[in-house]
DNA sequence: AAGCAGTTTAGAATAGTTCTAATAATAGAT
DNA sequence: ATCTATTATTAGAACTATTCTAAACTGCTT
């Protein structure tokens, strides 16, 4: 049987996290988590992710990708964003933050929410809970 | 021939709108425009143009729909807006304005830029221009 | 009226995403 | 370790918003 720490330090914290969450930790889920938390925060898409674990000899199903994805996101593990409607980004910082968004490329970066006061919010009619405030700064390049 | 100022108030008006746009008027845009424009601003998907044109007997294919929305906001009169990945919204209101979003019924709802007090926004990195910034409020209703 | 560029159209194509239903793996109990 | 129920994975089909194609048509200028 394998050693499971097969990483220095993301091995057994990904496993953790994965359990943490109340999913299980399969094979499949360990390694997608496992590229998508490895280092510091990103914007992934499907594609992106199904690439990267194709590149890291992953074998797993683009369904799957879609599916640890949401599942990932329905447990608060990502962060789903809808900028261009030709796909989604996931985001591993969960955090209040925004975005800017390179029209060119179809980058994202982050902004800190300290770096964006939002004052005067108006309140949601109905007395409706608000969810979340995106805020995205749409840059030419 | 008919009248070409079918509408108390919106017929000539769409016309040179189109005109001053730069933009054929044809029966089809005309008939489109009418319909967005007639009255307050909308938020409008392009099946659901497409269906309030069958609804009024406006004999118009959905690949018009689509051409002219996107030929609508190439030139400043419509705005397209991307919320939910699933599909776009079109908006009548160019202005600078920022979203609630209802979840629930996928309705938009404009809140005037007065209402939203931006502060501290970060220089956009390499000094790209900022093209637009988009608040959106998510509400759970 | 003629000619041309711009527009419309039906239907095919595309692409991101979801679904299906069969197979496989996991967790927990024994 | 084995058994079992539950949950996850998968290939491929299906779905859906949108775009493309290329042929027919229309508005505009002369
Ligand atoms: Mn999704
Ligand atoms: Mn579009
Ligand atoms: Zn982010
Ligand atoms: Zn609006």
């Amino acid at each position: 049987m394998r050693n499971k720490k097969t990483s220095p330090l993301s091995g057994v914290t990904v496993l953790e996290r994965l359990r943490d969450a109340g999913l299980r930790p399969t094979r499949q889920r360990l390694a997608l988590a496992k590229i998508l938390f490895a280092r510091g925060h990103r914007h992934v898409s499907a594609e992106q992710l199904f690439n990267e674990a194709k590149s890291s000899r992953v074998d797993v199903s683009l369904a799957t990708v879609y599916n640890a994805l949401h599942d990932f996101t329905g447990k608060g593990l990502l962060r789903e964003i809808s900028i261009d409607s030709s796909s989604s980004y996931f985001d591993t910082n969960t955090g209040n933050h925004h975005h800017f968004y390179f029209e060119r490329s179809g980058h994202l970066e982050d902004i800190p929410s300290e770096h964006v006061n939002i004052s005067a919010l108006p309140e949601a009619p109905g007395g409706a809970e608000i969810t979340r405030v995106d805020v995205i700064i749409r840059v030419k390049a």
